[in-house]
DNA sequence: ATTACTATATTTCGAGTAT
DNA sequence: TATACTCGAAATATAGTAA
């Protein structure tokens, strides 16, 4: 199905063809396509041959009916753009409490990090993080969730090191304030690591293999 | 702007460059598109042009996001698309009380019709209409409404006279149920013809002048 | 007024291919 | 692997026009 009859089918529902009925001639038709008249009346001809639309003559105009076919082909496209338009902007993820490698409490210890997390968590945040590990279906929502823009962190260069920008999202752990980390550029480890102004570990008494849900505010911006 | 180039935004925000970005190659993009990997990348480029998406390249692939302008025609489709399904399914006319030709009792004396506006009722209907003049801006509610389908109440022939099909729509005054009906062969008229199970004029006292409003059910078939 | 046909003009596509 | 160029082919739009 061409994208000039999705279009023409559009227009003939805006002008009530869709609940009802609309008498339309080509040429209106073509203007509000910004397509000539002779092909608004292709169109016409074409979606009939489809079977989307019914037409009839009244008055020299074309009485015309968008049927269930063409319908369900409206509703489609509209789908696509509801998921668009009205995706969530929170996303829970469940990892398992794992031990990191000290990469983030190495990270967190560093002045140009910290400054920046600071302001996002509002307070000093604890020097280390607390790593999730995610599998199965939770692994696709981190994927998800590292292909969106959260908060910049910016990257620096410190003791002949370069350290990368980072990507961080606000969240929540059982409504303690948190925020999750992703260093833009490292791949894809199914680790959630995450920090806060205190030690989470502590704070709900976790150990290695307790599972914890974290709510992510994806739509978090700089 | 070509519905390719829309097509080609809507596919790159599916995959996820509305929110945050998407690092894809022109044979995907053309793929999800059904169109070459030559004309996805001839769409990127002109996108680009537009200032609708921009792109940096990242492992070999193409890290787009759709920017502001791009998302500004996304909405625009969007909203056409919600206009079309989110239409409201009520319609509140107000026009003023009066008194019409005689027509109206006239057909509501005619059995065939009689008995369909019986079932449409529920019981029987009133030997007469009750006519309501619509100017200015309710005149083009009535407009809209003589353009949708409502329960659809046949014609017939009679005494060597054709009565035309009446389109009728369940409406309300003051919560008293009754029904508009529209006789599908005549012209604007800027009246609305209401009937009902009881003569309205007693129902409710009302005289030659006298404003009321009534709410139809638009969404009602046969 | 219309609709819609035919013929021509224009656009768009994608195979081949350089980078 | 990619992207993106050229160019011949295919598709599409429109002018002119008949009914």
């Amino acid at each position: 199905m061409k994208h000039g009859q999705i279009e023409a089918l559009k227009q003939l529902a805006l002008a009530g063809a869709a609940k009802g009925h609309t008498d339309i001639t080509s040429s209106e038709l073509g203007k509000s396509m910004g397509v000539s008249q002779q092909t608004a009346s292709n169109r016409i001809l074409e979606l009939v041959e489809l079977g989307m639309l019914t037409r009839e003559t009244v008055y020299r105009r074309q009485r015309i009916r968008i049927t269930d076919k063409g319908l369900a082909v409206l509703r489609k496209e509209y789908m696509d753009f509801r998921r668009l338009f009205e995706a969530y902007d929170r996303l829970t993820i469940t990892g398992e409490v794992a031990t990191g490698s000290g990469e983030g409490r190495y990270y967190l210890q560093q002045n140009e990090y910290r400054k920046q997390f600071e302001r996002i968590l509002g307070s000093t945040p604890f020097e280390g993080t607390l790593n999730l590990r995610v599998k199965g279906r939770e692994a696709g929502k981190l994927t998800l969730l590292e292909s969106l823009d959260g908060i910049l962190v910016n990257g620096f260069k410190s003791e002949g090191r370069t350290f990368g920008d980072v990507n961080c999202f606000l969240a929540a752990i059982r409504d303690k304030k948190c925020a999750v980390i992703i260093p833009l550029r490292s791949h894809h480890r199914g680790i959630v690591e995450v920090i806060s102004t205190q030690r989470l570990r502590d704070v709900f008494n976790l150990d290695d293999g307790d599972f914890v849900a974290i709510d992510i505010d994806v739509s978090s911006k700089a």
